[in-house]
DNA sequence: GTCTTTAGTATTGAATCGATATTAAAATTT
DNA sequence: AAATTTTAATATCGATTCAATACTAAAGAC
């Protein structure tokens, strides 16, 4: 007898799966494995407040010592650049280089999940987003780390004009296109969990 | 610029990453890796026509010879069984040992995601679960694997009476028990993909 | 100024994983 | 019916991931 709530998690479970096989089918022709296109995809979407090997490897849910491994292949090869932070001079900064950003333009590893949604109305999509979304949201309640969200979900994220947002959190302006990327503090808005039923 | 289908993308993938690192928790204590994990949880659920190496390969989206070593590694442990197939005698069939079962139990891998999910409607569930099952299909259509599904909610699965189920596509006949669980020839009924918006 | 914490890297060993080759049974063709 | 092809599964091998541990360096606490 099979519960809703777990036919989700086989859909994820099976659907990651999948996605990992395209990973590794686009990655294969460059010598990437999985993990390296996964962790190009976030750097894609990573704001400044999480685009570090710390932040990358709690997205991943691997040790800090096995994404350092993963993040120094990709930097051989040219894909990433790593620069030491102004302020706090532990922390390593990580961005995509131009290669780094051909090879996503190039190899397009959500396409095949683009072509699959496509038929898939945007509602449908928005309320499944905030479902998971809030799934997400209580699994790292439970576990512990940070949830990963787009920025202008957040309750820290407050928009002063038609231009300006704040960060309350970090306390720092954000323009438009920052919100619209991943932050590992964000913490969803209870509007943005409870869609209408 | 983030648009909706990739965020539900990368929600996906995040939750997977997670759902792993809680494999790898839970099967650490018994020296089982997520992908061991994985595969118990599936042959909990696939029914007798998806029991096999071969299905388990396509579900994990890793080649056959690389699952052969981890049914060797489960095998030894004494956590599943396997045996031959009567009829084509180079299938060969899995399924749970009691102690594979015992297991389960015990570590309960799907635990955090239920409690994770306490809170969330049977209706926004349901209606995720649709979603995903759309996409899952039409990413298999394009990748050409199949699809894996709940047998009742397939076209093939023919309600003869209260309690009798028949399945046209492998002809024969199906338990009330068995049309709950998962198939790998699965192709959904229309009606279960397109759930009112 | 010492101690603790935090971000990241190096090293090592176990385990996954794919590629290739092989075995054995079934299906197909001649 | 014999030969060929296809299919399910396993064995071997080498490359790669990954965690664990130890380590460096910078920041923060006391």
């Amino acid at each position: 007898m099979l519960k809703n709530p777990v036919v989700l998690l086989d859909l994820v479970n099976r659907l990651a799966n999948l996605m990992r096989s395209e990973y590794r089918r686009i990655g294969g022709e460059d010598g990437l494995q999985p993990v390296h296109v996964l962790a190009l995809m976030f750097l894609e979407q990573a704001n400044r407040f999480s685009n570090t090997p710390q932040a990358l490897a709690e997205y991943l849910g691997l040790t800090k010592g096995t994404v350092s491994q993963s993040l120094l292949l990709l930097d051989r090869r040219g894909l990433i650049e790593r620069y030491q932070d102004e302020i706090d001079r532990r922390v390593v900064r990580l961005r995509l280089s131009p290669q780094g950003e051909a090879f996503l333009g190039e190899a397009n590893p959500a396409g095949l999940w683009q072509m699959a949604t496509r038929e898939i109305s945007a509602n449908r999509v928005r309320y499944s987003v905030s479902v998971l979304r809030t799934i997400l949201y209580e699994l790292q309640n439970f576990s512990g780390g940070p949830s990963f969200g787009v920025c202008n979900t957040c309750v820290y994220c407050q928009r002063k004009s038609q231009r300006i947002h704040h960060c309350t959190w970090f306390g720092e302006r954000l323009s438009g296109p920052e919100t619209r990327k991943i932050c590992r503090e964000q913490v969803p808005k209870t509007g943005s969990l409870s869609a209408s039923d």
